[in-house]
DNA sequence: CCAACATGCAACTAATTGGTTGCATGTTTT
DNA sequence: AAAACATGCAACCAATTAGTTGCATGTTGG
């Protein structure tokens, strides 16, 4: 995974709205726009702009029924994320593994 | 941890230069402002105060040493926002394994 | 067929952000 | 003491972003 495709993974989340909605799509049921939009305290319109930029961050995928347009996770984003995150964190924790060790000499 | 939280530690790393700091400063060897500014392809003042957001989102703690500061990373922020990715996870797991049972049946 | 519904798209505004430059301040080194 | 070094801070600018409103378009139910 590109550097900056987790910029953009990170960036899609670190925002109230966005995390809201993935949260809510993270029950497994996709929900269609409309419903998706309800409770954001922000219009319809508003809440469009905020799952299409989810979508361009390959956090969600959309497809189209009929006149409405289901909204699912994909939830592959997530563990990259996850992975990204633990590979920071393995290395700090060999680190302090090392010096561990120095100080027991 | 609460939800705001989350949505900060995620914005901090929704950026590459910040995210590049990250990853520097992973390896556990706090560097200081000096050389952590190096190679970002900004200003000394750009990158200070890309360093304060990730202070203030808590992924990073300065500690002044004489005329420098350290810069030293909080890895438990880390941990955080994977666990806060684990738990998604989850529940999505969680749903698909309900999906499978629905149409083994 | 027509009304109600679900959505898309564009234009616009206000706030935030990422970056710059210039200058001030405290700390080493010689 | 002076020069060099490491940093801090404020003002400013340009670009991005989060949100709005208004209107157009395809779809479904009576």
């Amino acid at each position: 995974m590109s550097q900056a495709a987790v910029v953009q993974l990170f960036k899609a989340l670190g925002d109230p709205v966005r995390l809201q909605i993935v949260q809510r799509l993270s029950n497994g049921v996709p929900l269609c726009m409309g419903e998706l939009s309800k409770d954001l305290g922000i219009s319809r319109q508003g809440a469009r702009k905020q799952i299409q930029a989810l979508v361009t961050a390959n956090v969600v995928q959309l497809h189209p029924v009929g006149r409405e347009v289901k909204v699912q996770l994909d939830a592959t984003a997530l563990t990259q994320g996850r992975d990204f995150i633990a590979a920071l964190e393995a290395q700090w924790d060999q680190r302090l593994q090392a010096l561990k060790q120095f100080t027991e000499q």
